[in-house]
DNA sequence: ATGACAATCAGAGATTGA
């Protein structure tokens, strides 16, 4: 089984891209961040034709995320658990019945900039949410795993130019806090368990020619729990779209499962 | 550096992103 996280910033801009995308790499489930549409507006026909039902949670404008599947969905629950007034759309999940069911949670951290501010509150009240919800998680023992824009640079080696990181809310002291106390619950960075000597980067901003430079940062995780992480075959970074016309700033991140 | 670059909503330019 291969499910892939995809941060597409903006469905409308990135519908060619994504189809693509779908096409070559042929994930049997994709989570998709930042699809900045609402439920009615998102274009599911082109993606259906494709084989794979589609489940969103979107907004108008802004966030936004989604499920693709080819395999039957189960459970799908949409918004992040902890606070009935939180209004934006960043957390969707479901179970996928593949050969052995796998439990998917597709997320969308916030960003927090500027700090400090409310903003930078809003972000680490969010990760306090996240991290009941790993807790779960970690305790139903299931094969699960936790997927998506995390906005968070774990370690200097995943930022290019770290130091012009270092004020920032995706690499500042209380962020990277925040994500080590969810994966000391027991998760897997599925990525590393791979490729633990490799520099990755899953982000280069549009602005300054970024891409050509390989000034990126690695902010899109895959975190797998004990029994999801005794299936894993392989995780890896589809660097090679970034380089394509109209491409997004994220690139999609995907693993391969023994399930 | 009141920036750059891109997407959205709206129908210009502010807001958001990272």
């Amino acid at each position: 089984m291969k499910i892939a996280t995809f941060n597409i910033n903006g469905i409308k801009a990135r519908l060619n891209a994504l189809c693509d995308w779908l096409d070559e790499a042929q994930p049997d489930v994709a989570l998709l961040q930042e699809i900045k549409s609402v439920d009615e507006a998102f274009p599911r026909d082109a993606i259906e034709d494709r084989g794979y039902t589609v489940h969103t949670h979107g907004q108008k404008s802004f966030n936004g995320v989604a499920i693709l599947s080819k395999l039957p969905l189960e459970n799908i629950s949409r918004g992040l658990p902890g606070d009935e007034s939180d209004e934006q759309a960043r957390w969707i999940e479901a179970t996928v019945m593949g050969e052995q069911a796998i439990h998917v949670c597709g997320l969308y951290l916030p960003n927090g900039n500027p700090t400090p501010g409310p903003k930078y509150d809003y972000k680490l009240a969010w990760m306090e949410r996240l991290y009941t919800r790993a807790q779960n998680l970690i305790r139903d023992e299931i094969p699960a795993m936790m997927l998506g824009d995390y906005n968070i640079i774990q370690k200097r080696e995943d930022a290019a130019t770290p130091d012009a990181w270092m004020t920032d809310a995706l690499f500042r002291p209380e962020s990277r806090a925040a994500f080590q106390k969810i994966m000391a619950l027991g998760f897997t960075d599925a990525l590393r368990a791979v490729d633990p000597h490799t520099r990755h980067f899953s982000f280069w901003d549009y602005q300054e020619g970024a891409w050509q430079r390989d000034d990126g940062i690695l902010i899109d995780h895959i975190l797998m729990t004990p029994a999801c992480a005794d299936l894993l075959l392989d995780c890896q970074i589809d660097k090679h779209i970034r380089d394509r016309e109209k491409p997004s700033d994220h690139v999609p991140v995907w693993v391969k499962l023994n399930a």
